[in-house]
DNA sequence: TCCTACCTAAACAGAG
DNA sequence: CCTCTGTTTAGGTAGG
C-alpha cells in the first residue's frame, strides 16, 4: 500500500493512518535513538539530518492530506445536502475576507480554524479549496523552504568542514574553529528542528490523531498548486519511488499526482519523480539524499577541488566531476606508485596525529607546569643569562634570541616535579656520545631549521645529539641571529640553549666548534668594535659540500641554487620525490615547514616503498618510526627506545633540569668524560 | 683501496 | 698565570 521511503525503514503501512503513525515515529523519534551504533560521526549526522528533514516534509505532507480529507468530506456533505456548488473551474481571485487575512498574515491557519470555517460554511467549497491550497502554499513556502534552506546550509557547512578536515595541518587551527562553529550551528539546527516540530504541533498538525480511518480521496482535477509549490512538492514527492504506483491505492496520497492529473497518477508520479528508478526497484535512498551525495562528491571529494585533482602531486585539471572520476580511475589506479603515495599519505596522517597527541600532551604539561609555577616564589634571577633560559619557549628565542625578554622567573628550574634525574636519560644518551656518522645535513641540505623547530623541545630536553654537523649547527645559529652574526660565546650559548646534548662535555664540543669555525671557509670572522663575530658565507657553505644526488640533475641544480635555509624541508622532500621519480607534492601538501621529521618519514617511506636504497639510509626499515629516522645517531650504538624518541616530553621535560644546568659555568668547564664511562 | 667529510683531541699562539 | 679565542695538526670513523 504505502511504502515508507525512509531508508532505514522496512515497514509498509497499509493505510494513511498507519503511515501517520510510522511517520510520527520517524519524525518525533531522534534518529540517534533508533540507531544502535553509539559512535557519533559526521557522516551519520548528515544522514540523520537528511532523514529528519525529510520526515518533517512528509509529515507536513501527511497533515495536509488530512486537511484535504476534511475538505472533501465537507464537499460531499454539501453535495448531499443539495447545496449547489459553483463552477469548479471558477478560480476567481476576489476572495473573501478570511482568505485575505490568511494571505496577509504570515501565520497559517490551523486545522482547527480551518475546520471551524468549514463547519460554519462561510465559504463555498471552491473558495475553501483555494484557501486550503493557499494555506498549503504558505505553509510549505514558509516552513519547508526555510527549513530546507537551513538544512542545506548546515550540510554545506558540514561538507566544507569535512573537506577541510582532510587538508593541510597548517589549517588545523582553522578547522578547529570551523568545527566549533559547526557544532554551534548544528546545535542551532537541532533546536530549529525541534522548534519546527513543536510549531507543527502547536498548529495542530501533529495533534491530528492518525487513528481515524482512512477516507477515500477523490482526485481533484482543479485547483492547481502554484508552480513554486509544485517544485517543492517535487522534492517532497520525489521521495516516493515508482514502485508506489503499483499500489492499489496509489492515488489516495499522492497529492501532486492528483493535482496534476487525475487520470494517470502512476505516470505522473514517474514524471514528477525524475529520480525514480528505471528498473522498478525500490530505491532505498531518497532523491534528496542522492543529489546530496552527488553534490557531496562533486564539491567536496577529498581528492577533487577547484577543478583540480588533489591527488598528491597530481593537480590535473578536470572540468567536471565525471572527468575527475575518469582521471582518478585511470591515473591513480592501484599500482606501485599509488600504493607508495598512499603509504606516504598514511605516514603524513600518522605523523600529524602523533604530533597532535604530542602537542596536546605538551600543552597539558605546560599548563600544569605554569599553573604550579605561578604560585611558586622565585629566587636568584639571572635575566641576562641566555643559557639559563633554556626552559623558555624557543619560538620566541629563535626569532630573536638576543632580544628575548627574560622574566625573573625563567632561570629557575621548572616546578614540574622531577621524577627522574638526568641519570635516567643519560643511561641512554651516555652511550650515544661519540662519533656521529649519519647526519641529515649530510644530504639534501636537510631541514635543519625545521627539524630544530619541530623538535626543539626534544633537543632542548633530551640529551640526544642533533643529527647535524657542527658546521650546519653553527651556521644555523648564526643565521638565526638577528644580524646573522654571532660571537663565539654566543654560538656556544646557542648550542647549550638549543640542545641538552651540548650541556655537557663542553670542552669537547667547544673545541669542535672552534675547530669548525676555523677550518671551514664558509665561516668568516669579522672584526668588530667589541671583538670579532662570525658570519656565514652562504656561497662557500653551498660550495663546501657539493650535493651528490644521483639521477636527477635538475634536483642538483635546484638544491644548489635554492636557499637551503629557507626551504630545507622542501628540498628534502623534493629530493625524496625526485629520487623516487615521484611527482612533487603540491606546495599545499608540503608547505608546512614545521614538519621536520615528516620529511624524513616520507623519504624513508619512499625509500622503502620504491626500493630505492640509499646508502645513507641503510637503517631504514618499514617498521621504524620517523622519529628514529630523525635521530639516527643512536641507531648504531644503542637505538633509542621508540617511546622515548616519540614522546620526549613526558620523559625529558623533567629529566634535564639538573641543578647544575642553570648557570653557564656549570657546564662550560665541566671535566670532559667524567661521566662518560 | 682511496678519497672525502666529519669528529675528536690536542698543541700552539695571541689577547685580555 | 689563567682564560678565551683562534689556528693548525693528527688520528680516527664512515660512506661513496
Amino acid at each position: 500500500m504505502f511504502q515508507c521511503v525512509f531508508s532505514s525503514s522496512v515497514l509498509q503501512p497499509h493505510s494513511t493512518s498507519c503511515l501517520f503513525k510510522h511517520l510520527f515515529y520517524h519524525s518525533a523519534t531522534p534518529a540517534s535513538q533508533k540507531q544502535p551504533e553509539p559512535i557519533y560521526s559526521k557522516k551519520t549526522e548528515i544522514q540523520r539530518q537528511t532523514v529528519r528533514a525529510h520526515s518533517v516534509k512528509l509529515f507536513i505532507f501527511s497533515a495536509l492530506q488530512v486537511a484535504r480529507q476534511l475538505l472533501l468530506q465537507q464537499q460531499q456533505q454539501q453535495q448531499v445536502s443539495g447545496l449547489k456548488s459553483p463552477k469548479r473551474n471558477d478560480k476567481q481571485p476576489a476572495l473573501q475576507v478570511p482568505v485575505s487575512v490568511a494571505m496577509m498574515t504570515p501565520q497559517v491557519i490551523t486545522p482547527q480554524q480551518m475546520q471551524q470555517i468549514l463547519q460554519q460554511q462561510v465559504l463555498s467549497p471552491q473558495q475553501l479549496q483555494v484557501l486550503l491550497q493557499q494555506q498549503q502554499a504558505l505553509m510549505l513556502q514558509q516552513q519547508l523552504q526555510e527549513f530546507y534552506k537551513k538544512q542545506q546550509e548546515q550540510l554545506q557547512l558540514q561538507l566544507l568542514q569535512q573537506q577541510h578536515a582532510g587538508k593541510q595541518p597548517k589549517e588545523q587551527q582553522q578547522v578547529a574553529t570551523q568545527q566549533l562553529a559547526f557544532q554551534q550551528q548544528l546545535l542551532q539546527m537541532q533546536q530549529l528542528q525541534q522548534q519546527h516540530l513543536l510549531s507543527l504541533q502547536r498548529q495542530g498538525l501533529l495533534t491530528i490523531q492518525p487513528g481515524q480511518p482512512a477516507l477515500p480521496l477523490q482526485p481533484l482535477a482543479q485547483g492547481m498548486i502554484p508552480a513554486e509549490l509544485q517544485q517543492l512538492w517535487k522534492e517532497v514527492t520525489s521521495a516516493h519511488t515508482a514502485e508506489e504506483t503499483t499500489g492499489n491505492n496509489h492515488s489516495s496520497l499522492d497529492l501532486t499526482t492528483t493535482c496534476v492529473s487525475s487520470s494517470a497518477p502512476s505516470k505522473t508520479s514517474l514524471i514528477m519523480n525524475p529520480h525514480a528508478s528505471t528498473n522498478g526497484q525500490l530505491s532505498v535512498h531518497t532523491p534528496k539524499r542522492e543529489s546530496l551525495s552527488h553534490e557531496e562528491h562533486s564539491h567536496s571529494h577529498p581528492l577533487y577541488g577547484h577543478g583540480v585533482c588533489k591527488w598528491p602531486g597530481c593537480e590535473a585539471v578536470c572540468e567536471d566531476f565525471q572527468s575527475f572520476l575518469k582521471h582518478l580511475n585511470s591515473e591513480h589506479a592501484l599500482d606501485d606508485r599509488s600504493t607508495a603515495q598512499c603509504r606516504v599519505q598514511m605516514q603524513v596522517v600518522q605523523q600529524l596525529e602523533l604530533q597532535l597527541a604530542k602537542d596536546k600532551e605538551r600543552l597539558q604539561a605546560m599548563m600544569t607546569h605554569l599553573h604550579v609555577k605561578s604560585t611558586e616564589p622565585k629566587a636568584a634571577p639571572q635575566p641576562l643569562n641566555l643559557v639559563s633560559s633554556v626552559t623558555l619557549s624557543k619560538s620566541a628565542s629563535e626569532a630573536s634570541p638576543q632580544s628575548l625578554p627574560h622574566t625573573p622567573t625563567t632561570p629557575t628550574a621548572p616546578i614540574t616535579p622531577v621524577t627522574q634525574g638526568p641519570s635516567v636519560i643519560t643511561t641512554t644518551s651516555m652511550h650515544t656520545v661519540g662519533p656521529i656518522r649519519r647526519r641529515y645535513s649530510d644530504k639534501y641540505n636537510v631541514p635543519i631549521s625545521s627539524d630544530i623547530a619541530q623538535n626543539q623541545e626534544f633537543y632542548k630536553n633530551a640529551e640526544v645529539r642533533p643529527p647535524f654537523t657542527y658546521a650546519s649547527l653553527i651556521r644555523q645559529a648564526i643565521l638565526e641571529s638577528p644580524e646573522k652574526q654571532l660571537t663565539l660565546n654566543e654560538i656556544y650559548n646557542w648550542f647549550t640553549r638549543m640542545f641538552a646534548y651540548f650541556r655537557r662535555n663542553a670542552a669537547t664540543w667547544k673545541n669542535a666548534v672552534r675547530h669548525n669555525l676555523s677550518l671551514h671557509k664558509c665561516f668568516v670572522r669579522v672584526e668588530n668594535v667589541k671583538g670579532a663575530v662570525w658570519t656565514v658565507d652562504e656561497v662557500e657553505f653551498q660550495k663546501r659540500r657539493p650535493q651528490k644526488i644521483s639521477g636527477n640533475p635538475s634536483l642538483i641544480k635546484n638544491m644548489q641554487s635554492s636557499h637551503a635555509y629557507c626551504t630545507p624541508l622542501n628540498a628534502a622532500l623534493q629530493a625524496s620525490m625526485a629520487e623516487n621519480s615521484i611527482p612533487l607534492y603540491t606546495t599545499a601538501s608540503m608547505g608546512n615547514p614545521t614538519l621536520g621529521n615528516l620529511a624524513s618519514a616520507i623519504r624513508e617511506e619512499l625509500n622503502g616503498a620504491m626500493e630505492h636504497t640509499n646508502s645513507n639510509e641503510s637503517d631504514s626499515s618499514p617498521g621504524r618510526s620517523p622519529m628514529q629516522a630523525v635521530h639516527p645517531v643512536h641507531v648504531k650504538e644503542e637505538p633509542l627506545d621508540p617511546e622515548e624518541a616519540e614522546g620526549p616530553l613526558s620523559l625529558v621535560t623533567t629529566a634535564n633540569h639538573s641543578p647544575d644546568f642553570d648557570h653557564d659555568r656549570d657546564y662550560e668547564d665541566e671535566p670532559v668524560n667524567e661521566d662518560m664511562e
